[in-house]
DNA sequence: CGAACTACTTGACCTGAGTCAATCCATACG
DNA sequence: CGTATGGATTGACTCAGGTCAAGTAGTTCG
């Protein structure tokens, strides 16, 4: 039975660490499933959300257009993660708009359904609690690097982070330069002209999607602002 | 006796609505309470978090300083709201720094005595998690205004908030000046010149902290980008 | 294989907004 | 009262980074 299978992925599931199966069979009982295209929209912001989404496979970007059409992305979201949450529990629209980066299956959890969960399972409170928790200290950073940091900074934090994700000074990009320059809060002109500084700089060296990190205290030094570029 | 007192406060909490006299009861019972006068710290960006806070009486603002000095205030919070709750669910240090802007009176929600308390009362769960929504939603929009606003429309969407708070075309700004420049992401010498602009073109008319709206569509207009000023 | 996309890069230019410095103004206080 | 203190304003200047335009390159598809 499908169901069955669910429930293995769902194990794997950060956010629902800690359930007992009951819950979990529970939840595999309420999930929709959802398959789709690259490039397809879930929602645009302020559509009404009758519950959250699982990505399962592929990549979801979580993004703000404003009215000349620039976009910025506030998250990209792969295997695990949870989004349109904010929908469930406060207000009833989304507060910004989810397209795939990639072909993706996504789960779908209805709002009622699982709210009816959450209360007779304090556990799974607790992990979103946690995951609300972790995504408003992202905000923080996010408003922080933004509105305290330039460009430049932004980017070297953002390899910094890239290379500590992934161990070792060497590291491939995750989004196209496009899609990054979004998540930056910039645009491609100045995404590549930055890199194309940093280069010439010696303080990271890249081909393509392949980055690789030259002189880690001058990165780190960029990052904090310390120094221009 | 003192705790008698408090339960009537927090009836009137938000974040508290719906519990009954016995969680309200013990709610009281593990809250301290505080007092601090006007630029005081609460706590620093970093420091460990042993629990949160809701105000009391005054007000407290909630904000990042990078490495330059420069200030971006992330929140300012009243009566009735609770802040520093991020770091009682995930992580365990504070994401921001918290001083108060007034003379002001806390209170304090340890940590472990609070998650046992929301272990046995999902309602309160359900509160928690519409509050941290709100807040995540909050946050959408200010990265949303910073990264994809000039000051102008910043500044315009900022008194039309403030209007609809308080019905009518006419406000007092709740912030100094230099503090409303740091919650809007930018710095007292531009903000004096924006607020001069749209006394020019007849927008607004302003005396000191008092402001009022004058052309509406036009303020309207210049919230969305759609005019220079 | 050539056309049509789409991503990326580069140059020239422009402007929003930050920096620095001087001054003004109001309230608090000895 | 005069003076100190913190906020607010104004002017002159600078620059990060966005806009516009052109050209390159890698990829898909008929």
């Amino acid at each position: 039975m499908q169901t069955e299978k669910i429930v293995e992925i769902l194990k794997r599931v950060d956010l629902f660490d800690g359930l007992d199966a009951e819950s979990l069979s529970i939840l595999a009982g309420i999930a929709g499933k959802m398959r789709m295209d690259k490039g397809q929209t879930i929602f645009w912001a302020g559509d009404e959300g009758k519950g959250f989404y699982l990505v399962r496979s592929g990549r979801v970007k979580i993004f703000r257009t404003s009215f000349s059409g620039k976009e910025q992305i506030l998250h990209v979201f792969g295997f695990g993660e949870a989004f349109g949450e904010v929908a469930v529990f406060a207000g009833d629209v989304f507060p910004a708009s989810a397209v795939t980066l990639e072909p993706s299956e996504l789960l779908f959890f209805p709002r009622d359904a699982f709210r009816k969960l959450l209360a007779r399972e304090p556990e799974l409170a607790l992990q979103m609690l946690a995951l609300l928790s972790r995504r408003l200290r992202a905000f923080v950073n996010k408003v922080d690097e933004l509105s305290l940091k330039e460009v430049p900074a932004r980017l070297a934090s953002h390899f910094l982070l890239l290379a500590a994700a992934g161990r070792g000074d060497s590291f491939e990009l995750d989004l196209t330069k496009t899609e990054l320059s979004k998540y930056l809060g910039t645009i491609p002109e100045t995404l590549s002209r930055t890199l194309k500084k940093m280069e010439k700089q010696g303080i990271i060296s890249g081909n393509g999607a392949h980055i690789e990190i030259i002189d880690r205290p001058g990165l780190e030094e960029v990052a904090e602002g310390l120094v221009r570029l």
